[in-house]
DNA sequence: AGCGGAACCTGTCGGC
DNA sequence: TGCCGACAGGTTCCGC
């Protein structure tokens, strides 16, 4: 579900509220969730203070007052919600309780989620083994052509690879395509330097769109407090097989890669 | 090494 | 109406 531009909006949204706040307790609905047994996590989190909440890729790291960070991965359908009383929810999964008499609601329907606890943030394995940032200025044509010099993948596949640029998804992935002008099945060795050039500008460019419109809600995501992104507004290829090309008017094509939706321009993109 | 497919879990939607 | 398969914004594991 939440793809980068998501990830940053719950973290500006939840760093509004939830900074400074200490966790009384926590109530852990399905256990699969956690990294740990439910009593583990629940003595180890107790009595935390929130001091920081950030990002990397599309994880969501917050930072307590002593050495130990909660490390949230949303995958499809996780999200947050903050309420003054905890209603019975079906989809709540982990409940915590804040000395203000707030609960944060960790919701996940389908339990794809993740949430981990760790008292050494830079040897954790998952965070380690990411991708630079989208804006890192270590990326450039040059360096990423060095990267996927040996790959024999499509340019869809390598940008939903977190191990190369970290955050990218579904969604964005085809519609940086589609802004860059590249075919999403190309094998990503045969783009030209200037092709890789226009794959980062596109990046940077639907990504800084995407976050200035609180990302894009198309069925699950939403923001904190199941406020909704309005970025679905501008989308150009997700979703719009049939519809024609706003470019060229040729029907934008749906196809299948490595299991999963593409949406292009067979026309606009080479 | 790195690719594609299966699996993880739950809900919804479209077709017959 | 009812059932069944396909599909959903992600990642990890496994076999090749």
């Amino acid at each position: 579900m939440p793809e980068l531009p998501e990830v940053q909006t719950i973290v500006n949204e939840l760093s509004q509220t939830i900074i400074g706040r200490i966790i009384k307790s926590c109530e852990i609905k399905r256990d699969s969730v956690i990294d740990r047994s439910s009593t583990d996590f629940r003595r180890a989190i107790r009595n935390c203070k929130f001091t920081s909440i950030s990002r990397k890729g599309k994880y969501l790291i917050f930072q307590f007052d002593k050495p130990l960070w909660m490390i949230v991965h949303l995958r499809m359908t996780g999200k947050f919600i903050l309420v003054a009383d905890h209603q019975e929810n079906r989809y709540g999964r982990v409940i915590f309780k804040l000395d203000n008499g707030l609960q944060m609601i960790f919701h996940d329907v389908r339990c794809f989620g993740t949430i981990e606890l760790s008292s050494d943030i830079d040897k954790h394995k998952k965070l380690f083994s990411l991708g630079c940032d989208p804006w890192d200025k270590a990326l450039t044509p040059e360096s990423l052509a060095i990267k996927l010099r040996h790959r024999k993948a499509s340019v869809k596949s390598i940008l939903l690879n977190q191990s190369i640029i970290a955050g990218l998804g579904n969604i964005y992935a085809s519609e940086i395509l589609f802004d860059a002008k590249i075919d999403p099945t190309r094998v990503v060795t045969k783009l030209t330097l200037s092709q890789l050039k226009q794959l980062i500008k596109s990046t940077k460019k639907i990504l800084a769109s995407a976050l200035k419109n609180n990302g894009t809600t198309i069925s699950d995501y939403r923001r904190v407090d199941d406020k909704q992104g309005t970025f679905q507004n501008f989308l150009k290829v997700y979703g719009k097989q049939g519809e024609p090309c706003q470019t060229c008017k040729t029907p934008i094509q749906k196809i299948k890669q490595n299991q999963r939706s593409t949406f292009f321009c067979k026309i606009c993109q080479r």
